[in-house]
DNA sequence: GCCAACGTTGGC
DNA sequence: GCCAACGTTGGC
């Protein structure tokens, strides 16, 4: 089983939306590294921590499952959705998504900050210069100790 | 294949 | 709003 990070700004999708909704679609990936992992290397049963980045707080806030693995995500076709990409052809589709479950929302907010502070994750991807992949893996160490940071 | 210009991400 | 660090585009 592998471990992931999945990066949502609050303000579109939040962790509470997830708890909400319960399953969610994880489309809207425009980035080949990004994609290349969806297609390939996310599986069903892997689990998530569910970021919230571009907010006042930014961090870890829950974690959730992989229920979907990669399949072609039909809102690159769709010229009415947010993110349309005419260059991808449904017979030969360019991105791909995959769907994810809710599983808990920590009791408390990891921080990035309190992250960067723990000699514990340095190396972790999240803390490396010039990070903007909105999806990498995680060490299973690391997702551990977050894990038991949040609900403590 | 090189590279400048431009766009995007995301922390601060 | 600023800026660093990429990724993408397109001319040559």
């Amino acid at each position: 089983m592998n471990y992931w990070l999945f990066k949502s700004e609050p303000n579109c999708y939040s962790i509470d939306d997830l708890q909400k909704d319960k399953i969610q679609t994880w489309d809207g990936i425009r980035n080949y590294q990004a994609r290349n992992m969806l297609r390939d290397d996310v599986k069903i049963g892997d689990k998530v921590l569910f970021y919230h980045s571009s907010c006042p707080e930014p961090g870890v806030v829950g974690v959730c499952e992989v229920v979907k693995e990669g399949y072609p995500d039909s809102t690159a076709f769709d010229p009415k959705s947010e993110h349309p990409d005419p260059k991808s052809d449904p017979d030969k589709p360019r991105w791909f998504m995959v769907d994810v479950q809710f599983e808990k929302k920590f009791e408390r907010l990891v921080s990035l900050a309190q992250i960067k502070e723990m000699s514990e994750f340095s190396g972790m991807k999240l803390i490396q210069r010039g990070n903007r992949l909105s999806l990498f893996p995680v060490d299973k160490n690391h997702f551990d100790l977050i894990c038991k940071i949040g609900q403590a």
